[in-house]
Formats: structure tokens, C-alpha cells, sequence
DNA sequence: GCCCTGAGCTGTGACGTTTCTGCATGACGG
DNA sequence: CCGTCATGCAGAAACGTCACAGCTCAGGGC
């Protein structure tokens, strides 16, 4: 390439990023060439001298030999829609690493850092990245004492507070809850934010608490909480599938949905505007989530000073639908609309 | 390192790496010590030397400005998930970078290999990756004459004709085809596959094209579709909202599904089960063909002859669902399952 | 005593960049 | 005419790894 363009090396490397004392003449020329030639500088040498690879680790926690846990489908894709693109328009790409990969991968990888969904309590995975010095953001309050640099995560007492709010005010007398039984920050932070709502609004906590992981499990615990003597007339859901879950349980029982029971649960899934009655959820505005993250592990990776963690508290977004509306707004049912209507 | 060990860099990468003549006493040592010190050997370095990186990227052609489009969603999620996965099982990881990215992101990654999904006529980015010799795989026949290495697609004309047959024998008179107006292989495959059998049957073809990109257009190709006066009794929708819009259309001219008009639709959304009827789709099985792409680009990235383009082509899955089941078989609705029975 | 062999290690280039330093050359002021 | 300075480029040293060709030493055969 030198050799063609006539120049030495270092002018073609300063001509192509824009460095050094060259004429506009000369730029052109080398440019001119390496066009011609389909020349393109290797990318594995640039990293190895600059110790940057544009390259930043998308993990995710895993529980079984698949990459991502099957109710995290939306959740994940949407977030890694959002990562990616706000990587690329910062000139960074995306690798997805799960966090059970082969040791091998992991470090045959160079990485500028790392964004973690959800840290487990010791990732080995992410203690090894920070003990290097590489930049890892979370997404979720990182478990334990995790050292990462930075972490985004909802607003989660806020989230359960709003929609324990609006169920009480859609007339719920007795609220209950379905949550996990692991000890994850999520299922921590807003299990105790019901039971102190509970507490400040002297009602009697109705919980139960099954193992999220188990696909079945979710179905039983809806089953169990509402056959109890104390029966709630609303319940929140922690987990993705427990809108239908607890749809499931309170047909079972011969509830009405929500005139005997109201709904409501935290999920992505857009088909929850398309159960009957469709039911009201609590989005964790992934997007944002992810856009955040990667603004962070790119300040971190390019600021370079460790600095103090950053905490960043998004706001979560809860869809009211039928499922949480006691006495739905009297709908005129629309005629059909003429195909000229749209 | 090598210093820390006592011993020469070229003994520690063999240690490292299981080769050259070396008791296991020293390999131990070595091993012992690089693992003292958190020792990773630089992957930049590695792939410098060596000239691979471990890296496939993972392509998908945009029609905007965010990374993938919204009715990928289901499709690319899962397919996503298994590429990843069956990367990670042979030592690769993947890295995603759409079509549209800045092209010194691209040219700042060194990959082994590329899929692309659904590569367009001409696409720069895998024109150009062609001509560097870097080995590219396509989900989806390549358009044009994109000289990949391989290639995997579904079966299109026998999962068209398996639904026409499907739909025939549920009763269906007048079968109409809800397709799209751009040429890409999808669309030209599956028309031309109804069109033949249409001819085959003796059957008029009754169908409406519409720009696919459009997420509105296809609400008003369905109504258009139903408001003609040969009305079609049932309906194939070639994109994934076609089902709601179909529904929705079918609502708004007042006629039952299945009974006045019998419905499939080409999606992987889980949604279509819970749809008032459930719709039947069609599921291209994206996980098999992410795990298929794969698999054929490292084995061309690791045998490295270019050889000649390898075909893949595979069955599709028709989810048969009440929507086009004219007769849904006499269910007896069974009594609420008590708790105890699950 | 000498050569041969093999085991166990070391030295020496590359790989393709970037970056730092340095060498010409010509312009310009004094 | 000499010193100074900016301009335009080139040389060379890294970056960390791996492959290849040695080099040393012990042991054994003759």
C-alpha cells in the first residue's frame, strides 16, 4: 500500500486518520489509492497498538445452557436494539457474550468494556473483567459488593408504590403479590416496597414467593395465592409471565377479570394488549435502559479514570389496561369503520 | 510474565497453548503463575499473529435508522439465540453490526466471517466483505448475483403450497393472498409459488400487494383484499402483522374466523396463539436457521477454501390454529381444573 | 573420547499499526 | 550569507503473540 501510493508508511497512516503535517494534495492521493486497492487497515493491529478494539461486551446472565432465559425474550431484544445503536453512533460495535461462555471465548475477545444484564451474586466472569481494569456497567443494582463503575436500573420501590396506588384506587380492598423466592435485587427492592405500602396502608401483606427461574412454577403460585382463605382482589406480578399465569388461575377459580380480580404485571410482552381483557403491565422502558448503559461504559471507557460508581434511577412506564380499570370508562362500541376511515 | 515464571515468552505461549516439547512439571508452573497474576494473553496480539479473531459478525439489513426492524423482532431474537449459541460452542462469538453502520465501525472489527440476514440486491458492506475474502453466509437466498459463500433458506414454495393445501382441505373455495410489493426473494418465491398453484387448481388468484416496510399499508391491503367483489374465504398473509390486520379486517366487514374466512399467517409471534381465534402461522424456524448459517460459515472460515456456494434449504412449520380450521374438532370444554390437578 | 539423539528450553523475526523523533528543504528576517 | 523556523515527509521502535530455527546438555552406543 506504501509502496503503491509512493509514500512511506507513516503518511499513509497519518493521510488516513487525519494526523500529521500533510498537504491536501498528499491526503488525497493516498486516500485516491487506497481506495483503488480496496486496502483497509487491519484492525487487529490497530487495537494491539492503541489498546482500543471499539469492541464492548454484551453479557447476560444465564441459568441454563441457552444463551438468554426464554422470558426475558423482550425485554432482551429490545434492550440490545437500544445498546446497539447507541454503541455504533458513538463508533463502537456490540459482541454478545452470555456469561456461561467458554473461559476461552471470553478472553480471545479484546474488549473496551463490558455491559452486564443483571449480575449474578460472585460472576466470576464480571470480578475477573474488573480486576483488569476494564470498564463493566450494569444493568440492574449489581448484587453483593460488585465493583463495577457504573451502574442504570428502575426506579423499582417507585414502580411498586405507583401501582399499588393505582389499584387501591381502582377500589382494590386487599392486594396481593406474586414475587420470587431468589434473593436478586429486583424481587429484594420491590418485595419490601410492598410490604412497607402494606404496612403504611394497614392492609395484611398476601404473598406468594416461587422459585422465577422454573417455567411451571409461576402457574402454581398463582393458583396458590388465590386459593387462600384470604383471597386478594388484585395482585401484581413480578415476572413476565404471570399476567397470564394469574388469568389462567382466576378463570380457573371463576373470577372475573377485573371485576372480581384486578391485574396487573411487569412485562415487555406487547400480547398482553391482546389477552381478554387485556392486561395492565409495567414496562421497564428496556430501550432507555440500554441506551443509558452504554452512554456510561462509554464515558467510563473514554474518561479512563476509574472515578466514583455512577447510579443512575430510570422511571418505569405502567400501561394501564382493562385488567386494572374497575369500572371502565363506558366505550361506545365504534361502528365498524369504512375501509375509507383509515 | 515470563520474567514472573523464570522462564522464556516462547516457553509460556507453549505452555499456554499445549504445544512445543515441554514436561508437564513446567507447563503446570507456567500455568500456576500466569494464573497468580491474572495473566490473559492479549487477544489483539493473538490475532495479529495469527490472523483470526474468534469474531463473526452478525448482519441485518435495515430499513431505517434503528438497527433492526419491528417486525424482525421475534424472528431475529430467536435466531439471534441460537447463532450465538452455536458460535459459542465452537470457540466463536458474535458481533452485530447492521448493515447501515458507519463504515469505520466495520472497517475497525476484524471478523473471520459474516452472516447476513436477508441480504439486499446490492449491498455495499457484503460486496465489499466479498472482495476481501472474508467468507459470508446469508440467511435467505442472496439477491441478485451476491457471490456468498453459502447460503440457507427456508423452503418457501412447498411451505406456500402446504398451506394452500392446508386451507383447501378445511373447505376453502377462494384462496387470497395478502403479499408484498418489493422483489426480494421472499416475496417473489412465495407469490410465484401461489401463483402456480392457483393454476394448478384452477383457481383465479385473488391477492393484494403493499410495500411490506410501510407498518400501516398493511392494514389497508387486508381491507382492500376483503372488500373486492370476489371475496376470497380464506387468506394467507405473507408478513408478520398480517394476522391482526387480517383479523381486524375481517371484524370491520363483519365476518367470522374461522367460519366466513379462514386465516394464516407467516410470524413467530407466540401472540397469534392467544388472539381471539388463535391464528395458525407459519414459523420459519429461525432457530434452526441461525444455528444452520452458522455452522456453515466456521466450517468455511476453517476449511478456507472458497469451494463452491453451499445451499441449505429448510422445511418450514405450519401451526395449525383455530383460524383455519373450518370444523374446529367437537372439544368438550373441560370443568375448571382444580389446583390439584396440575 | 566422540558422535548422535532427543528433551527442554531460548532467540529471533514477523504480523500491521501508531507514535515519536528526526532529517531534509525552502522561505524569510536580519 | 547565516540562523531560524515551518513544512513535508521518512525511519524506527514499540504493541504482545506465535512459529521456526536453533542451542545446550545429558545420556547412550561404539
Amino acid at each position: 500500500m506504501a509502496a503503491a501510493a509512493g509514500v512511506s508508511i507513516t503518511t499513509v497512516s497519518d493521510a488516513l486518520n487525519g494526523k500529521g503535517r500533510l498537504p491536501d494534495a498528499t491526503r488525497r492521493h493516498v486516500r485516491e489509492v487506497a481506495n483503488r486497492l480496496g486496502y483497509r487497515p487491519s484492525a487487529a493491529a490497530r487495537t494491539l497498538r492503541t489498546g482500543r478494539s471499539g469492541l464492548i461486551g454484551l453479557t447476560v446472565t444465564t441459568y441454563g445452557e441457552e444463551p438468554f432465559t426464554f422470558t426475558e425474550f423482550a425485554y432482551f431484544a429490545e434492550m440490545a436494539r437500544a445498546a446497539t445503536s447507541a454503541a455504533l453512533a458513538r463508533g463502537y460495535a456490540l459482541v454478545i457474550l452470555p456469561a456461561s461462555s467458554r473461559h476461552d471465548v471470553w478472553s480471545n475477545v479484546a474488549l473496551d468494556g463490558t455491559v452486564v444484564i443483571d449480575p449474578s451474586d460472585h460472576d466470576p466472569v464480571v470480578a475477573d473483567l474488573v480486576r483488569q481494569g476494564i470498564p463493566v456497567v450494569s444493568d440492574g443494582r449489581p448484587a453483593g459488593n460488585l465493583p463495577v463503575h457504573a451502574w442504570v436500573d428502575n426506579d423499582h420501590e417507585q414502580a411498586v408504590i405507583g401501582i399499588l396506588d393505582h389499584l387501591a384506587e381502582a377500589g382494590a380492598r386487599r392486594i396481593g403479590l406474586l414475587t420470587g423466592t431468589s434473593t436478586d435485587t429486583y424481587t429484594r427492592l420491590s418485595t419490601s416496597a410492598y410490604l412497607d405500602w402494606c404496612e403504611r396502608h394497614g392492609q395484611e401483606p398476601v404473598y406468594e414467593a416461587y422459585p422465577a427461574h422454573d417455567p411451571c412454577a409461576g402457574a402454581v403460585a398463582a393458583d396458590r395465592l388465590l386459593a387462600r382463605p384470604d383471597r386478594p382482589d388484585a395482585v401484581y406480578g413480578l415476572f413476565d409471565p404471570n399476567g397470564t399465569d394469574l388469568l389462567a388461575a382466576a378463570r380457573r377459580y371463576g373470577l372475573r377479570v377485573p371485576d372480581d380480580l384486578l391485574l396487573v404485571c411487569c412485562s415487555e410482552r406487547p400480547a398482553y394488549a391482546a389477552t381478554e381483557p387485556p392486561i395492565s403491565t409495567l414496562s421497564l422502558k428496556p430501550g432507555r435502559i440500554g441506551t443509558a448503559v452504554v452512554q456510561l461504559l462509554i464515558d467510563a471507557i473514554e474518561g479512563a479514570e476509574p472515578g466514583e460508581p455512577v447510579e443512575q434511577v430510570m422511571p418505569t412506564d405502567l400501561i394501564v389496561r382493562a385488567s386494572s380499570r374497575r369500572r371502565p370508562p363506558r366505550t361506545t362500541v365504534s361502528p365498524p369503520r369504512s375501509p375509507e376511515d383509515r
